[in-house]
RNA sequence: GGCGCUUUCGUCUAGCGGCUAGGACACAUGCCUCUCACGCAUGGAACACGGGUUCGAUUCCCGUAGGCGCUACCA
């Protein structure tokens, strides 16, 4: 048998910032398409004009560039089964609507959304469907001249389709195995709106799919009640020899309490839930993003994609490349997982290790420059040398280095109690005179001549390093003595020596 | 309420009938050491419960309970 070739889609709803689990389910597709030498289409989903948000669109091309997560086509890609914005695709669906009416698969219906909620508030759990239609308004109850004349009247009606009840529908979902449901429990979903000529998502979907010959729909797992529905309009449509494998990708869920993981969490836990900043242009609020949180887009990729999957081995730094080669979507969890932050910071902190020191001095130097330093590139790229291994996140390597590029103005009160002896000064005074006469400053050399000095007199290392540390850093932290001494230069070495003998006494 | 999905350390998970139930994050301790980190080592920590099937169940089946989702003229 001949294997078509594998066609995935992401296709978003332009209504707001990118959610980071529409990001993981875009990875998905993406891995399954590249693994397959497949392609990977960008859809967008906006059949609810009500919901539109402008920017969205553009927001999340951007975040998919910035992740380095590359489309085939789409919407800004080009390609040959466009167009792939559902809104400009409305005279494609109006023929299949036509077609589901005209062989009796579908039917149109007036009922109003009030009679509708009167409807349900009156009959508990109230369901549009075969035991109910009958005693609802529309062409199934009504004079064809009769439904005829509303329309022309300009009533607004809605396309519903018709779904027998007792049939069992069987679902194969290449991660949960067999799904069936019993079509009574399904009602008859509103396939088309006559008030914007739009589908809803349900018959957009099947269509596109269809037209764009999707092999694969990767998707969350909230779509899943619902992908029963999608098998019989499939079937209503003639195309159910061609009818894509279904995969329902598990939730992410809240890091504590309850729920899925919603925009809020983020807000109140401290960490992003979207891929880049985004301004909502309705409420002017502002969410933070991954990108601007100071996170590299490889750390977010390997987080995510080991978010409900994993390749078995115990090796969990995983290149897209690998990720590409190793993953395999029958191997997915089937279960929500916790968002688990603190896990993404510590890949974050993974791939600072590995990443070369020149590559995050831009943006060291950008944490420089707003804290009002100005140096060269080698003086910043030495620091982040030094310091990258103890932080997660670049911009955390400020409060660490500050003391690189300032003179320290208080000595912090614990540590002079703790290292400050009262021979200190009197040390740190002979020390200077040992500083002034090396003139080879590199840290083997300084080493050297401070040791031999050390030792002559019968010092203690301890007592030295760590009050000389006290006079240069202000604290009793940092990187080694001579790492700091040779990265502040001789004179400046001296002048905070001077200047601590003199405050501490 | 109905329907569906789901259930291994606090968290992400490995396991696909017989294992001292493995790894990672987080946590704790120790080592390294001029400090703080990093790193390294060690440790505590789990098969939801009840029935079956089987010589034997974490693993297969059925219940129960918990969790999640859907139940719109939203996606």
């Amino acid at each position: 048998m001949e294997k078509s070739k594998v066609r995935v889609r992401f296709a978003p709803s332009p209504t707001g910032a990118l959610h980071i689990g529409g990001v993981r389910t875009a990875l998905y597709n993406y891995l399954f398409a590249r693994q397959h030498g497949g392609e990977l289409i960008f859809r967008i989903e906006d059949t609810d004009s009500a919901r539109f948000v402008p920017g969205a669109e553009e927001y999340i091309i951007e975040s998919f560039r910035w992740l380095g997560i590359q489309f085939d086509e789409g919407v800004s890609f080009g390609g040959s089964h466009g167009p792939y914005r559902q809104s400009e695709r409305r005279h494609i669906y109006r023929q299949y609507v036509d077609q589901l009416l005209k062989e009796d698969k579908a039917y149109i219906a007036f009922d109003t959304p009030q009679e509708l909620e009167a409807k349900r508030s009156e009959v508990p759990n109230f369901q549009y469907d075969a035991s109910t239609r009958f005693q609802m308004r529309n062409s199934l109850t009504m004079a064809p001249d009769e439904v005829e004349r509303l329309i022309a009247q300009g009533e607004q009606y809605v396309v519903r389709f018709k779904i027998e009840a007792g049939e069992q529908v069987c679902v194969h979902d290449m991660i949960r195995g067999e799904v069936v449901v019993n079509t009574s429990v399904l009602d008859d979903k509103v396939l088309f709106k006559s008030a914007d000529q739009l589908p809803t998502y349900h018959l957009a979907n099947i269509v596109d799919d269809h037209l764009m010959e999707v092999t694969h729909v990767i998707r969350g797992e909230e779509w899943l009640p619902s992908a029963p529905l999608h098998v019989l309009l499939y079937r209503a449509l003639g195309w159910e020899d061609t009818m894509p494998q279904f995969a329902h990708l598990p939730l992410l869920l809240k890091p504590d309490g309850k729920g899925k993981l919603s925009k809020r969490d983020g807000d109140r836990l401290g960490f992003p839930v979207f891929p880049l900043e985004w301004h909502d242009p309705k409420t002017g609020d502002v969410s933070r993003g991954y990108r601007e949180d100071g996170y590299l887009p490889e750390a977010v990729i390997n987080f995510l994609a080991l978010l409900g999957w994993n390749p078995g081995t115990e090796q969990e730094i995983l290149s897209l490349g690998e990720l590409v080669e190793l993953f395999d979507i029958t191997k997915c969890s089937r279960a929500g997982a916790k968002f688990d932050y603190v896990k993404g910071q510590w890949f974050n902190h993974e791939y600072i290790l590995r990443k070369p020191d020149a590559e995050l001095t831009p943006a060291f130097q950008q944490i420089l420059q707003q804290n009002g330093i100005h140096v060269p590139d080698e003086r910043a790229q030495a620091v982040v040398g030094m310091m990258k291994g103890r932080v997660n996140f670049v911009h955390e390597l400020w409060p660490l280095c500050k003391f690189f590029f300032v003179a320290p103005e208080v000595y912090d009160e614990k540590t002079v109690k703790k290292r400050w002896k009262e021979y200190s000064a009197q040390q740190m005074a002979e020390l200077m005179e040992v500083v002034r006469t090396i003139d080879d400053f590199s840290i083997e050399s300084q080493e050297q001549e401070v040791h031999r000095w050390i030792e002559a007199h019968e010092y203690k290392m301890g007592d030295i390093m760590n009050a000389w540390r006290l006079t240069l850093v202000g604290e009793g932290k940092g990187p080694g003595m001579f790492d700091i001494t040779a990265f502040l230069g001789k004179d400046e070495t001296l002048s905070r020596m001077e200047r601590a003998i003199k405050v501490l006494g």
